[in-house]
DNA sequence: CAAGATGGCTTAATCGATTAAGTCTTGATC
DNA sequence: GATCAAGACTTAATCGATTAAGCCATCTTG
C-alpha cells in the first residue's frame, strides 16, 4: 500500500541546487567532479544543499552525453539473456569480462535479444555503451549487423576471422581433434557426435551430411572440422558417423540426443559431446539405458566447465580457459577504449583433460 | 596491425544527415522513431543517406536524456561482479531478472562494486538506469546508500523489511528451521554449522557466540535464527553448536570449514551448510576424511542449486525458487517503471528436498 | 609598490537528440 | 469555389549536465 504522492515533484537538477545557493551550475558540477575548482567550504555547502533538496546527483545520461562516454560496455550474445545464465560456459566468460570491466570502473550491460523479431534489433541500437564484446554469434545474425552499425569499438570472442576487429578465441579445431584422437587412440571405432546448434535456425534431431556441412556457428563449425580431421585421419568414414544436433546446450537435450545415438545400430562405443553440458546429459542417458561409463560407452565433453570434474564419473574433456578468455576480451576492449594500440587477435591454448569417462572399448583391440 | 585512420573524423550526428538531405533534424529523428510522420519515400532516403554517411543511429544517451529513460535496469550486488557469476544462486537469480527485463525490452546493467574504496561508490551513481534490483546487501553497506540516493524505483531481493520498497524474498528462517528439524528428527544430536558471511567485514574461521549474534547480512541472520529455533526447540544448547564462518560462498571454503568442523570433539554427526555450494565442499571434506555420507556424517545444504541434485550423493536441501524470485523482482521493477500500482512484498515458498545425503546417525536412538 | 601568480567563481558554448505546436500544400467535399 | 481535413515538414524549446576560457580580488615577491 505504498502511498502515491499527490504531487509528484520534478526531480531537482543541478540548476535547482545552484539557484538555491546563489551560485552557477558550473560550480555545483565542479563540486561533484573537480573539488579543486572551488573552496572546500562552498563544496560542503553544495553537497549539503543537494542532499536537503533531494538532488540525486548528476544525471548519468546528461553527463554521458556531454562527456561522450557511457561508462559501460555491452555484451552481445546469440541467445536469450536468460539462457546465457544457464550456460556455465557463458557464465564463466561473463565472469572474466566482468573482472576486466570492474577493474576499469565500467558497468556491464547485457543486451537483450534473441534474433527473432524486428523489435529486438533495437536493443543493440539503444544500448548506452562505449563498446561491445560480441560472443559467439553467427556471422549472418541481424543482431550482429545492428551492433556493427553502431561503429563502436568491439572485441569478438570465439569468432575468429569474422571481422577485422580484435578478438580472442581458442583453437576449437585442434581441441576437437585432440579429444577425438584420444578416443580413437583408445581403440574406439564406432563414434557418435552430440552437436551444438548448427545454425541460428534452431532444430533438434539427427543431422545429415548436408546439414552438418551447412553449420554457420563458428564454434560448431570448427569443432566439427576437428572431429572430422581426427576421424578421417584414422581411416574412418566421416559420413558414416551419426550426428545428433541439440537445439539447445542443455543437459536435457544432451540426454535426449545421447539416447538416440545409443539406439543407432551398431551402438557407438564412444560419444563425442560438443560441450560438457551435453556430455553430462549423455552420462545420464547411458545410466538410464542401464549401461555404464566408461565400461560400455566412453563419453567426452568439451569446455571443461567446473562441474565436469565433479560428475560421476568425472568427464574427460577439452580444457578451455573461459575465465581468461573473458578477462582478455574485457581487457582488450578497455584498452581499445583508452585508445591504446592493441594486439589484433589472441588465441588461447587448450589442453586435453583426461578423467574417468573414457576407457578402451570392451574387448576391443588397442589402437 | 590495425591501421589508425590518420584523420579520425567526428562521428556524424542527426544534424549531419539532415543537412546532407536539406531537411531538418526533426525529420531525420522521425524517420527513426515515428515513420508515420513523414512520407515513406523520404524516410527511405533518410535511411539510405544515414547509412552512406556512416551515421550510427540516434545516440542512446542523447535520446535517453531527452526521453528521461535509460532503457536499462541496474543490478546491485554485495560482492564483486566477477564473484556474482561464480555463485549459482546469483546466476539463477540474474537469469530470472533477465527474463523479465528482456520481455520488457530493457537492458540489464551489472553495477560493479565491492564496498571497499570510495571510488566504488561512484558506480551506482554513474549507472545509466531507470531503476535498481538490489540483491542481498547488508543494510549498512555504503553502496546501498549510494544507490538509494539516486531516488530511482527499486526492488529488493532477500532483504525483507530493510526499506519500504517493494521486494521479494523467501522465508529463510522457516526454511532453515525445517531442514534442521529434519536432521534432528533423524536423531542427530551433534550438529555443526557451516555459515555464510556474517558481516561485510569478511573473515573465515570459527565464529563465537558474539560474532554469530552480530550477523548483519539479512539472509545469514535469518537462516541462523531458523537453525537456532529448531535446535533450541529440540532441547539442545545453541551456544554449544560449533559455527564456522566462510568468507566466501565457494566449494573450497566449504571444504575447509567442514574439515574444521569434523575435527571438533565430539565429531558432529551432521553438518548444516548454509548453502549448497558450501554443502558440496562439505561433501568433499567428508570424502577426504575417509568418512562417508550419509553413513558417518549427514550433510544438508540450502538453496537447491541445480547441481545439488547431481552430486554424489545427491544433497538434501531447502528448495528455493531462485529463478522465480528473479523473475518476480524483474517484473515488479518493470511494473514500477510503468507506473503501475504494485504489491508491496512477495514472499515465495520454499520446501524441503530430501535426497540421499541425510540418514539417521550410526547406532543412534531414533528421535 | 608594480607585476605576476593564485584561488575562486562565472560565462557561454556544447553534447545529440525528441516532440508539441505551427505552417504550408494538396485533395476531397458539399 | 470556399471550407476542411489530412499529410508532410519545420520551428523552437528542452532534457541536464561539462568545461575551456575569462574575470576579479587577494596574495606574493623582489
Amino acid at each position: 500500500m505504498a502511498v502515491k504522492r499527490p504531487f509528484e515533484a520534478r526531480r531537482p537538477s543541478l540548476k535547482d541546487v545552484a539557484e538555491a545557493l546563489g551560485v552557477t551550475a558550473a560550480t555545483v558540477s565542479n563540486a561533484y567532479n573537480r573539488p579543486d575548482q572551488l573552496s572546500p567550504a562552498l563544496r560542503e555547502r553544495v553537497l549539503v544543499t543537494a542532499r536537503s533538496l533531494g538532488y540525486p546527483g548528476p544525471n548519468p545520461m546528461a553527463r554521458g552525453l556531454r562527456r561522450g562516454r557511457a561508462g559501460a560496455i555491452g555484451v552481445l550474445y546469440a541467445d536469450r539473456l536468460s539462457y546465457a545464465f544457464k550456460d556455465p560456459v557463458a557464465v564463466e566468460l561473463l565472469s572474466g569480462i566482468a573482472t576486466a570491466t570492474e577493474a576499469a570502473g565500467l558497468g556491464l550491460l547485457l543486451v537483450p535479444g534473441s534474433p527473432r523479431t524486428e523489435r529486438d534489433l533495437e536493443a543493440p541500437r539503444r544500448a548506452a555503451v562505449d563498446g561491445f564484446v560480441i560472443y559467439s554469434m553467427s556471422p549472418d545474425d541481424p543482431l550482429l549487423a545492428a551492433a556493427l552499425e553502431r561503429r563502436l569499438p568491439i572485441v569478438t570472442v570465439d569468432m575468429p576471422g569474422l571481422t577485422d576487429a580484435p578478438g580472442v578465441a581458442i583453437d576449437d579445431t585442434a581441441g576437437a581433434r585432440t579429444v577425438a584422437e584420444h578416443l580413437l587412440g583408445l581403440g574406439h571405432r564406432r563414434l557418435g557426435i552430440l552437436s551444438l546448434e548448427l545454425t541460428p535456425a534452431v532444430r533438434s534431431g539427427p543431422a545429415d551430411a548436408n546439414r552438418v556441412a551447412s553449420a554457420s556457428y563458428p564454434v560448431t563449425r570448427a569443432r566439427l572440422r576437428g572431429y572430422q580431421a581426427a576421424i578421417v585421419g584414422a581411416g574412418l568414414d566421416w559420413d558414416g558417423i551419426p550426428v545428433y544436433e541439440c537445439a539447445e546446450n542443455s543437459i536435457e537435450e544432451g540426454c535426449i540426443g545421447a539416447e538416440q545415438l545409443l539406439n543407432t545400430e551398431p551402438r557407438p562405443t564412444a560419444l563425442l559431446a560438443m560441450s560438457d553440458t551435453l556430455g553430462i546429459g549423455a552420462l545420464e542417458a547411458v545410466r538410464r539405458a542401464g549401461l555404464s561409463v566408461p565400461a560400455d560407452v566412453s563419453i567426452v565433453g568439451f569446455d571443461d566447465i567446473p562441474e565436469a570434474a565433479r560428475t560421476d564419473p568425472p568427464l574427460t574433456t577439452v580444457h578451455e580457459p573461459h575465465l581468461n578468455k573473458g578477462l582478455k576480451a574485457g581487457e582488450l576492449l578497455v584498452a581499445l577504449l583508452a585508445g591504446e594500440a592493441h594486439p589484433d587477435f589472441v588465441t588461447l591454448p587448450t589442453h586435453l583433460a583426461v578423467r574417468s569417462s573414457t576407457a578402451p572399448p570392451r574387448a576391443a583391440p588397442r589402437g
